[in-house]
DNA sequence: TGTTAGCACTCTATTTAGTTGAGTGCTAAT
DNA sequence: ATTAGCACTCAACTAAATAGAGTGCTAACA
């Protein structure tokens, strides 16, 4: 059904357009590529490929262009992964090992690094906090009338929301009470504190429950509040440099579909599985992403995942770069979550 | 020189010209707007205005357009402010109120809610840490490898970064060295302080040299990082309703200047007085920022500046409304920083 | 003297028609 | 099975024509 010339001819029609964003014709393909065939004979097996699926027609007589079908056979089955450079992977290397704390600025670093490199835009994504357990919790007075609220998840997470006092309290009670909420909340997922607080405090702390009637509720608004933006973004402007988006409504379109968030954090945690994922055009389920390509790694340590990290661009995407480059930075980064949060 | 027909004239011009965006004319004029004169005679008048650089003709025998000075004048002179309506006087104090604790916050929110409002691109800024100086510094264990250090500046700043150790301390330590470094550098401004620990360690605490050593550069240098993104933007995408943005060149410029950062960080942090300060065009210093106005507000409390506030879009902006809700926003503002902060 | 009607002129924006060129599909020859 | 040849298609570009909004100037008017 697909032999080898036919299997050639779409590579070189998938990589021309990849390169120029122009429909490849017959004769092109003949000139640029060794393809060994005439234009005509190039012509009968493009007619082919475009009955089957491969590659479309934008309007009658123009060249083609490959069609999501066909960037999804040359991903899967014959794309070639290059060698990174050495010049980015100590770029890479350097500045994640130079840089980072915490597991956000591992994804948040990592992300911009991953946009300069590869030109395209980058989207990090850190997992919902209430899907995680908490692991150390502890109030740590500001001044007198603020307290700075530390959690630790079990996903390495650190929150650390500052909460306004009605009425001054003093340094103890808060050690009093940290440590309590640290027994006894060790381990829960965050998602159901906010319930099983309320039993504990009318049977435990009864002393303090003025104070703790106060801060806790303060502590899980602002968190949610915190986590509408785990997002982190960059590259965001790379878009003007292609010319699918010179059409000022596509870029407006595409720009707002970014400042949504919400639609693309869905489409982008809906990656589960450890590893690479390659979502093209009409795959993602979203009509505002019809015409992008999601590159999307997850990362995850015994079954917690740690956070995404997504490159976004037109469905004309450089993918065998990209994929190499994700490939190589995931080492890394595997490396660095391993050591630190296992 | 300037009689009040050609006020009025020169009025209707801007009036007319931030509505529609397009070069007014002289029927244009004498009919949309109860001049009582005829055309040929506002004509008359257009020439002198002209003359005097208050308007231009984008092209011999277009309409007029105001120019730089015709705004300013307008602003200074005759710009009528409206009362904001209930609505959005609700929408600004219930929002404030209710979203806020620390001081990133209401300058974050404030200006999230001031884009929503006008429909105009806003960006908060806020001041140096360096600049300030510290009321209260605290190192908090959060597991056996990583320190969280609290720093709260007189300006009501908190800074918050996470430090990773390389070898393993017990809790007692830090909060020895916590008291320490508290007592020590109270009052110091932050600028300073990583000169002064030098000798401090070297002196006082010979005991914990070892992680002195390793945590406090690691805060200043966390702090120089946080620094660098100390501003929030709103609304940028706003600019794709404005006529003048229909250019992909010119939004790209325009998104790539807001980018950056530092340019407008510049300008925006050169208007020192506490108030209002509206920049109009050519008045801003950079090319990038050629046709654009900016209206700012400065927050300050005591002669410490707590933030800027500001508003930029096209030179044709809506100065009127825009003036008007920033000025009733700052009253919350200046009343949710001096209950906080003073 | 200030105001106005009238008119020729200017310049952009839009429409229309014509041209070019890359590319196709089909047919017939190899 | 492959290829040369050819008629055909369609977007993109170019050039000319037209419309329309607006001006400046002049002369008449109150």
């Amino acid at each position: 059904m697909l032999n080898e010339r036919k299997l050639k001819i779409l590579q070189a029609i998938i990589r021309d357009y990849i390169e120029t964003a122009e429909p490849v014709g017959s004769r092109t393909l003949s000139k640029k590529y060794d393809l060994g065939v005439s234009p005509a004979t190039i012509r009968n097996d493009m007619a082919d490929l475009e009955e089957l699926g491969y590659i479309t027609q934008p309007y009658t007589s123009s060249g083609r262009i490959p069609s999501d079908k066909g960037y999804r056979l040359y991903v899967d089955q014959f794309m070639s992964l290059k060698k990174i450079s050495d010049f980015k992977k100590d770029l890479l290397e350097l500045e994640l090992l130079n840089k980072i704390s915490e597991i956000e600025q591992i994804l948040q670093y990592s992300s911009k690094l991953l946009s300069q490199i590869t030109n395209y835009t980058t989207v990090a994504v850190t997992p919902q906090l209430k899907e995680s357990k908490l692991k150390h919790i502890q109030l740590v007075p500001i001044d007198s009338e603020n307290v700075l609220a530390v959690l630790v998840t079990d996903s390495g997470m650190v929150k650390k929301p500052i909460i306004r006092l009605d009425h001054k309290v003093t340094d103890s009670n808060f050690e009093t009470i940290s440590n309590y909420l640290n027994d006894k909340l060790y381990g829960m997922p965050i998602e159901n504190i906010e319930e099983s607080l309320v039993e504990i405090l009318n049977n435990d702390l009864k002393d303090f429950s003025s104070i703790v009637d106060e801060i806790i509720p303060e502590i899980f608004q602002s968190l949610d509040e915190i986590n509408n933006l785990d997002m982190f973004f960059n590259g965001t402007m790379n878009i003007f440099n292609f010319p699918e988006y010179n059409d000022i409504l596509k870029a407006k379109s595409f720009l707002e579909f970014l400042e949504e968030k919400q639609l693309l954090s869905n489409l982008i945690t809906s990656f589960n599985n450890e590893g690479l994922n390659i979502s093209i055009g009409s795959e993602n389920v979203y009509k505002e992403a019809k015409d992008c390509s999601l590159i999307t790694a997850t990362y995850k340590i015994d079954n917690k995942t740690l956070g995404w990290l997504s490159v976004i661009g037109p469905t004309r995407m450089e993918y065998s770069n990209v994929v190499s480059v994700m490939a190589e930075a995931s080492k890394f980064i595997n490396d660095l979550f391993k050591n630190r949060y296992r």
